[in-house]
DNA sequence: TGTATACTCTACTAATATGATAGACATTAT
DNA sequence: ATAATGTCTATCATATTAGTAGAGTATACA
């Protein structure tokens, strides 16, 4: 697996939109200027998330983005695998393969799919919740060390 | 991680390679057959991995290629490493990277940082003389089975 | 009802990576 | 000599990535 901008700007306009949920729509703008990325590049992947059931967003004049769901109920993984493709090192352990004959027999097999398993345990146990409680944390920390 | 098609062709080879080490060389045709590589593309897979210090040749008649070092002596990790690039799934976990100013607090960080260990775990404890061992294993065992 | 603000959609482009292929050349055993 | 083998450079087609351009649609509000 290997992120790409694209991803990289998917899960910190998730991120961002996580921390504002229930509270307020975010503009295309404000995401882009605060996580420093291309305007037009940015309404892309916000539109392909808004196919992925990721987010949704209200037209017009004080329209805005905005979560489509909890941020508990979206784990990192999902957004990885929707944006940047399988987390799976290689073709040959992906679900739907049938090209190898010796899949049965493979050592490399093996050692790919402990790599798909090791990498998966970290991405889908990570919700967005879970990324807002730890800024929050070190919102925290940072006040006590003033 | 992603192993590309030059990635798998260089670790298939070189576990060729493994098997016939201290026995004899190895011409990329036979190579080529075995594990159904396009010829003038592993080729170019072969100097590159000659360049890399992982396989030496002989020219001429009764030519082919041999590894350098004992199978023991080479990592999975040094091989995905020098075809197919860094083993981390995003720039900002590179040894050299420096483009980001918020490194230290960054939530996504420390997500990148548990892959990336996960993954070298499994890349950089596995050397060509495990994957020889279980090939042996699995040999063994098919005998059983007749 | 006009207009500013914001999202939507399609098309295009430049650069790079990937997976090859082609062909001339160099070396060695017999 | 010659057949077998590795070496080297160039070229090519396709896909992916990252981004840009511009016209269109919806909405709040004066």
């Amino acid at each position: 697996m290997r992120i790409t901008y694209k991803g990289d700007y998917a899960i910190n306009t998730i991120l961002d939109l996580a921390v504002h949920y229930n509270k307020s729509l975010v503009t295309i703008h404000e995401l882009a200027r605060r996580s420093d990325m291309p305007i037009k590049f940015l309404e892309q992947v916000l539109l392909e998330l808004k196919r992925g059931g990721f987010v949704k967003s209200k037209r017009g004049k004080v329209g805005g983005y905005f979560l489509a769901k909890h941020p508990a109920q979206i784990k990192l993984g999902d957004v990885i695998r929707f944006i940047d493709g399988p987390i799976e090192p290689i073709a040959c352990v992906e679900k739907r393969y049938s090209g190898c004959n010796i899949i049965e027999r493979c050592v490399l097999r093996k050692i790919w799919q402990e790599i798909n398993l090791a990498t998966s345990n970290v991405v889908d146990n990570v919700t967005f919740e879970d990324l807002l409680n730890q800024i929050n944390v070190q919102k925290e920390t940072a006040v006590y060390q003033i």
